[in-house]
DNA sequence: TATACGTGGTC
DNA sequence: TGACCAAGTAT
């Protein structure tokens, strides 16, 4: 068994490299902002989601301190349907943190990297080597893939990632670091991939392990993950003459922190425990009038069923403390997660009132 | 070390 | 269709 070679990789890189909004062409240094705000963002997100995002955010703050003067709650409604929205609030801080204590400069250094707010060990060492051509040794999810193919790891992830990050950092050659960890990624994304890796066109095919026996589909290996439990509640939509919808801003911690929603009863731990008089959780009095269907919606770790409830409210309601009343041409500048869009679309409150 | 944290696409 | 997956981080 051949040992990999790097310059196999590099070569396969100059012909196949992916053409990415946040990528500097053949041989130029990307911008460290860039690479910054796609590396937040592509953090368990695809390239595809990310993409229109990217763009977005980058017209409308072109520099890392255009980002830390804007208003968190721009930053989170722009962010808004991306998901994982600790990221967004991390970003604003770490804007705000490399003005601050870098002069608005992103530092070549991993460790000081490190140091920022959302920035963990692959992110650092990311920034490091795309924007900066350190010899870091940035380990995702594609890079944990190629390397315990190559080297047939039978330890499963997350207690290999020690020995995966070796194995990945002693492939790291001398020149081309940056091109080589965006290789590697490459790579896993677009040849070793997790179905249906294209071995025969793959430049580490010779030495790889996983393919001298056949069983590239066992790696990487995991443990096997609980199974999701079930949430319910229901979703009080207010919807005034003028189309205006009841939301208000959620807690600044947990699931959703800061981002708008349409008020609810709590999300009960067990299915059907809903509370035996949801009204009294209705943010306003009126005649709920519950709608056909509901709202299928699932996390990360649960699943949430959500019945929508809806009332129609006369003109000049005024809103209740702690909520407010918002047209729909004004969700844009909501931080309305993906839930609440689709809450706002079952209830029909997405689109202005019927003339009537 | 384990868990919380979103979303949309794929097979 | 229900897992599983995608450039992870914070606690």
């Amino acid at each position: 068994m051949p040992a990999p070679d790097p310059e196999a990789l590099l070569a396969w890189y100059d012909i196949h490299r992916r053409r990415l909004p946040w990528r500097a062409e053949a041989g130029r240094r990307a911008d460290p902002y860039h690479v910054f705000l796609s590396e937040i963002m592509l953090q368990q997100t695809t390239v595809k989601a990310v993409v229109p995002y990217f763009d977005a955010f980058l017209r409308r703050w072109p520099t890392v301190a255009h980002l830390a003067d804007a208003p968190l709650e721009e930053v989170l409604s722009a962010w808004a349907g991306l998901g994982y929205y600790a990221r967004a609030r991390n970003l604003h801080a770490c804007a705000k943190a490399v003005v601050a204590r870098h002069g608005g400069r992103f530092p070549a250094n991993e460790v000081l990297l490190l140091d920022l707010p959302g920035i963990g060990p692959y992110t650092a060492a990311a920034i490091a080597a795309i924007a900066f051509n350190l010899p870091a040794s940035p380990v995702d999810g594609n890079i944990e893939r190629v390397v315990t193919r190559l080297h047939a790891v039978e330890e499963a992830l997350p207690k290999a990632k020690p020995r995966i990050r070796a194995l990945a950092a002693e492939l790291v050659p001398p020149r081309r670091p940056g091109d080589h960890a965006q290789a590697m990624m490459d790579l896993g994304a677009t040849i070793c991939t997790p179905k249906s890796p294209a071995c025969a066109l793959c430049p580490f095919s010779a030495p790889c392990r996983a393919r001298a026996e056949g069983t590239m589909l066992r790696y990487p290996v995991k443990t096997k993950k609980a199974a999701k439990p079930e949430r319910a509640a229901i979703a009080f939509l207010a919807v005034r003459a003028d189309g205006a919808v009841l939301l208000r801003t959620r807690p600044d911690k947990g699931l959703l922190a800061k981002m708008t929603e349409v008020p609810a009863t709590p999300w009960s731990a067990s299915e059907g425990a809903i509370p035996a008089d949801p009204a009294r959780h209705a943010p306003v009095k009126a005649q709920w009038r519950a709608l056909p269907g509901a709202v299928r919606h699932v996390f990360t770790h649960f699943a949430l069923e959500l019945s929508v409830w809806r009332a129609d409210l006369p003109a000049g309601t005024p809103a209740p403390d702690g909520a407010r009343f918002v047209l729909p041409r004004d969700f844009d500048a909501e931080a309305l997660p993906s839930l609440m869009r689709k809450v706002l679309a079952h209830g029909g409150a997405n689109r202005p009132p019927k003339r009537s």
